[in-house]
DNA sequence: ATGTCACTTTACAAGTGA
């Protein structure tokens, strides 16, 4: 199985770039995070075209979380229970053939000690619950997404800037190993081993791009049975250049997990 | 560190969230 993980922002205005995507990898799973629009504007028609349903659970102008499958998908869950922020839309749950996957899209939570902060640790703890008791450390089970954490300061470009902020705390990072200590495994890291990067997101100001001011923060966390069966995990960095397509391209770039059957 | 982008609103500019 081919699972991406990828925040578009924006899935109306990044649509061709997203129809290509899946034409140039052809994934079988594709996670989706900040689409930002209601589900009853949700481009399904285009996808559809090429194969592809969508599960989509959205909310106009913020947020918004989509699975897009040309597999069936068996809707799991679709609200994370005790979520500090229960009317943003961040969860979907789908199964996909033996693969229980999880989207999510973490509260950002702007800067250390700002109040969106403690919203996103509260998150992150509500997930760990949920995940502590749904999540079967017997079965197959992938959590993929928009993190907005770095795991450690391999996925740091400048380790000393951003030390103790946000994206790179302490507590956000012991947030992110809880979830792993319930069984699960970084499946980005392990493929990458001991070295900086890869990347997955650059800031659209200051020509971070360009500068090589990335960030990982766009993660799939699989359960034992998905990491034995680890093939690959790739981040397509080309998708992130604006003469990479038509239209603009997100901030951030989408990753590509390949497990064999 | 903030040189941009996408979205919204009693909309033709400014605020917001990232």
């Amino acid at each position: 199985m081919r699972l991406a993980t990828w925040n578009v922002n924006s899935v109306r205005q990044r649509l061709p770039r997203l129809l290509a995507f899946v034409e140039r990898w052809e994934p079988d799973v594709v996670c989706l995070q900040e689409t930002k629009v209601a589900d009853a504007d949700f481009p399904s028609e285009p996808l559809l075209a090429r194969g592809y349903s969508a599960l989509c659970h959205g909310q106009a102008g913020r947020n918004g979380v989509a699975i897009v499958s040309r597999l069936p998908l068996e809707e799991v869950a679709r609200a994370l229970p005790g979520s500090p922020v229960p009317e943003d839309a961040r969860v979907l749950a789908a199964r996909v053939d033996d693969i229980t996957v999880v989207n999510i899209y973490a509260v950002n939570g702007k800067e250390v000690g700002d109040p969106a902060y403690e919203v996103k640790l509260a998150w992150f703890d509500a997930l760990h619950a949920w995940a502590a008791s749904v999540v079967d450390p017997a079965g197959r089970v992938a959590i993929a997404g928009d993190f907005n954490v770095t795991p450690d300061d391999r996925d740091v470009h400048d380790p000393d800037l951003w030390r103790g902020r946000n994206l790179a705390s302490e507590p956000e990072r012991t947030r992110v190993r809880a979830l792993t200590d319930v069984g699960l495994v970084d499946l980005g890291r392990r493929a990458a081993g001991d070295v900086v990067g890869p990347f997955t997101f650059w800031d659209y100001r200051m020509g971070a791009f360009h500068r090589g001011w990335g960030l990982r923060i766009d993660l799939v966390l699989g359960s034992a049975l998905v990491a034995e069966r680890l093939v690959s995990v790739e981040v397509d960095r080309e998708e992130r250049k604006p003469t990479a397509g038509e239209g603009k391209p997100s901030d951030h770039a989408p990753v590509i997990v390949t497990i064999d059957d």
